[in-house]
DNA sequence: GTCTATATCTAGATAGAC
DNA sequence: GTCTATCTAGATATAGAC
């Protein structure tokens, strides 16, 4: 079971910090923060429990760790083509894929019921909605973008977390294309024709 | 502080039993399964701990009660008019008026987090989508169905659970009509015009 | 550095006094 | 019938042995 034994001590502390966090990840996201123990983590992590609060020093931070969104997705400037602002927005949530990564789901996972998961939910959400409004014209805006992004929130619930049956056996690219009149019709400004 | 002297006992235990149910409903409603405690509930309610116990067995059957979901739509019946199938849905999840009933809400707030929660979720959303998929014609309907419900469970997340600010700002009235052409465009069936 | 053992805290549930 | 007091379980967090 041993690596290869030329480890140096801080490269296999760093390799076990890495397998707790993935651990917690995965419990995190399919089962929140409430129902997540640190025992769980570390029979997961195959390591123990003291070492996980040793490491990361409560649950709390351990949480913030795992659940910690790297935003990846500074383009987005100007106003650009609407089949552009769909593509990215079908590929950014997920929908098109076949899942989030864990990360994102631990944040969702717990955002109705854990605090700092909302607060971290609402700021990730708001720059998600801002970056939107600024490639929309027409009135109203930051009220469509939010719709915009509800909506992709809205599926990969109903998907990824709840496995609606009729969502979890449709094809990510088939809903993608399904979702596409509806997603336009929220970025084409509207009572006004299309441009 | 007491009420019209003349109330049979059995009438003020009603009461009493109300009281607790609605501030269960509450406290579940905003807080989740998990951090709504008895305690809390008793204070909620002005009785002592021990009454909630004894009235409701449990704090799992308490919501269980709190929660249900009394469906109040077995309309729907046959395709209808576009239209009608837009504003019913706004209306049934509440996006149009101020607020979702407390009931619904503590199913909505602990649905990711809850086992019971989530089933109770996962059972009334497929209903929903099984009426919905009735109302339409055309390809996937079942598909589109269950997308037009997960955006409106989408748009009451930020709206009512998570307060994104664009749309707490935004009046009622205004993100319905903002949302009915992306409703329209997953009601309409795809890759044929307009009937 | 790692783990055993335990302290502490919180909350659900219960028993018995009034 | 109502509430005080308590029991119990499960979890975070810590202290100290190895």
């Amino acid at each position: 079971m041993s690596e290869s034994p030329r480890l140096s001590r801080a490269e296999r502390r760093r390799r076990t910090e890495e397998r707790i966090l993935d651990a917690a990840r995965e419990l995190f996201a399919e089962h929140g923060f409430e129902r997540t123990t640190i025992r769980a983590v570390a029979a997961a992590a195959g390591v123990d429990p003291a070492l996980v609060m040793q490491y990361y020093g409560s649950k709390q931070k351990l949480f913030a760790q795992a659940a910690a969104v790297r935003l990846p997705q500074p383009p987005a400037e100007g106003p650009r083509h609407p089949d552009e602002l769909i593509d990215a927005l079908l590929t950014a949530l997920g929908v098109k894929l076949d899942g989030l990564p864990a990360t994102s789901l631990a944040t969702m996972r717990s955002m109705l019921t854990h605090p700092e998961a909302a607060e971290l939910a609402r700021e990730t959400l708001t720059r998600q909605i801002d970056d939107m409004t600024g490639a929309l014209s027409g009135p109203d805006a930051r009220a469509r973008a939010a719709l915009l992004i509800c909506t992709t929130v809205g599926v990969t619930i109903g998907h990824q977390l709840l496995s609606l049956e009729p969502l979890r056996d449709a094809p990510p690219e088939r809903l993608a294309d399904l979702l596409r009149p509806a997603l336009r019709g929220l970025i084409t400004p509207p009572e006004s024709p299309a441009p």
